[in-house]
DNA sequence: GCCAACGTTGGC
DNA sequence: GCCAACGTTGGC
């Protein structure tokens, strides 16, 4: 099973907001990027996903799960673009900061290291296994 | 189809 | 708030 790492600003919708959500959880509109939609295409159900703060914070806080697979996104008009729908499964018991993964040479090749503007991004088995130890799991 | 110009994202 | 990196747009 793939593991997915999305990201949001805070301020925008945050961990809390994605917890209070509860278990119908929320979609996660917006995504305006072809690798993106890709990634978000590739999903299914209960996917799990890292659940990361940008600008703010910068770290990832919790994991999620895809319930919902891939359909349009009706707050884009030029209809190419879709989203999932995720829920909260639950937080890291330590949050797992950008400085924490760059300062890791293991996480050299996470693509929140090399291409940090991605919004929708596949993380390898092993980052997985590698963020949940550094998290408390 | 190439590439310069512009807009956006996100770390610092 | 600044700026680098990346994507997208549009002129040719």
């Amino acid at each position: 099973m793939a593991h997915w790492l999305i990201k949001s600003e805070p301020h925008k919708w945050s961990w809390d907001d994605q917890v209070k959500a509860g278990k119908a959880g929320t979609h996660w509109n917006g995504v305006r990027n072809h690798v993106a939609k890709q990634n978000l295409m590739a999903m299914t159900l209960g996917e799990q996903a890292f659940f990361y703060h940008s600008n703010e914070g910068k770290e990832i806080v919790g994991i999620v799960e895809v319930s919902k697979l891939y359909y349009p996104d009706p707050s884009d008009e030029s209809g190419k673009f879709g989203m999932c729908d995720f829920r909260a499964v639950k937080p890291l018991k330590t949050p797992v900061g950008l400085a924490t993964v760059k300062a890791d040479p293991r996480f050299a090749k996470m693509m929140l290291v090399a291409n940090s503007r991605l919004s929708v991004q596949p993380v390898t088995d092993e980052e997985w296994a590698l963020v949940c130890a550094i998290g408390g799991l």
